[in-house]
DNA sequence: GTATAGTTTTTGATTAGTCAAAGTGTAGCA
DNA sequence: TGCTACACTTTGACTAATCAAAAACTATAC
């Protein structure tokens, strides 16, 4: 029933209220998220409101129906599947996928994905660690912790991988900075904003506090 | 670059030019076959023209141009190893991958076409026996021969089955009616529009002849 | 040769989704 | 308490794709 434009709209407001948790999401945050002017957004917000996907408050932000977020669910659900898929499957690489999925997200029918979860073996993350929801739209909460929260001489568990742009995925797979592995904090330099890391037998490398923080780990 | 909508018009123009071999594609048979108003074909016609995908005369019809031909083709390529893959991979029904594949083959890239290509075992024809081009478009010619053009007691092969409709498919398959089967054409009643039937040593049974005409056959 | 039926084209309108740019509201600083 | 900067909303315009209905062709059939 909703179109295309109207599934990502969902998914990334759920998204959005997922991460930062403060009630309602504000229209900036979901213009810039789906890469359109904040007039676009606000416009938008009104019809998914007539829709019943919504509940807007001028100028406050909008927060999602449980139908809204039943939509934004299942797209997340879709999107993950296919990314495994298309890693497992068909062997592309981690860093590829995330652009193929956005699209393949909209034309797959609850039937295909279905018979998709059952030949995958109903995996329970995605490539990048992030978690599946269920078809009911049960999803496991991420561990907080990011690389940063770690006490320097820990090994920790790689979970999840939080930024999606093929440069970065590139990178951290060369680094071996992937779901599964282990990783030692060597150092943290706060002067330099930079901490020293190794993976398993790997040279060791370092990196900056940011992006230390797109890295989710759990001992 | 083509949207959606153009690549199911450049499709249905290239399937139409195929079958009815007779130089033009009139305005009727492309709003039928997209099941739109003549008037809505027509503007169609002229943007496509606009783009150089076909060469338009008013009141006479259309005709692909090179470039226009290779969209189509990539269109009956994605259309085809989709539906194999939905039948061979995940297991569905040859009646309901039709439809499924009508949206699928505009979400996927042509990388992923190609991976799944490999992953199918590069295969040459889909489940209901029509050819897949080749990545540079080119087509296996389908046999021209009907189940109503042969003799009375020869025995052939279901090459391919022309209808779409889940109906007849789901019917056909109860029957024994499917690409590969050996068929043997038991009687002909002119009188009553009718053949008899029989596929390998399942029952027999009679078929329309305008149905008859839906099953190719090679000897 | 005209009348007519069937096709095709034109016209005017609608819908979803978008942007640019002008206008409005408000949170927090002075 | 008032000002200002930034976030948000409104307005007007545009594009792709569509339909309904009126108008214009064209191929026959008589
Ligand atoms: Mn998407
Ligand atoms: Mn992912
Ligand atoms: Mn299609
Ligand atoms: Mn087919």
């Amino acid at each position: 029933m909703p179109s295309a434009t109207v599934e990502n709209y969902l998914k990334s407001i759920l998204k959005l209220s997922m991460e930062c948790e403060r009630g309602e999401v504000p229209m900036g945050m979901i213009a810039t998220s789906l890469g359109v002017t904040p007039g676009t957004a606000t416009s938008m917000m009104k019809n998914l409101q007539k829709e019943k996907w919504l509940s807007y408050k001028s100028r406050k932000g909008v927060r999602l129906t449980p139908s809204g977020k039943k939509i934004g669910m299942i797209m997340i659900r879709r999107h993950r599947l296919l990314e495994t898929f298309l890693v497992e499957t068909l062997g592309l690489d981690w860093s590829e996928i995330h652009e193929e999925a956005e699209v393949l997200e909209h034309a797959i029918s609850e039937k295909v994905l279905e018979r998709l979860d059952i030949f995958l073996g109903k995996p329970r993350h995605d490539p990048h660690g992030h978690p599946i929801p269920t078809k009911n739209g049960i999803i496991r909460r991420l561990p907080k912790k990011t690389l940063l929260d770690s006490l320097v001489g820990t090994k920790m568990k790689i979970e999840s991988i939080l930024d999606q742009s093929p440069e970065f995925l590139t990178f951290a797979q060369a680094k071996g900075l992937m779901p599964g592995r282990m990783v030692t904090l060597v150092k943290n330099e706060k002067v330099a904003d930079t901490i020293e890391l190794q993976v398993e037998k790997m040279p060791k490398f370092s990196l900056g506090y940011k992006t230390a923080q797109k890295i989710l780990v759990s001992d």
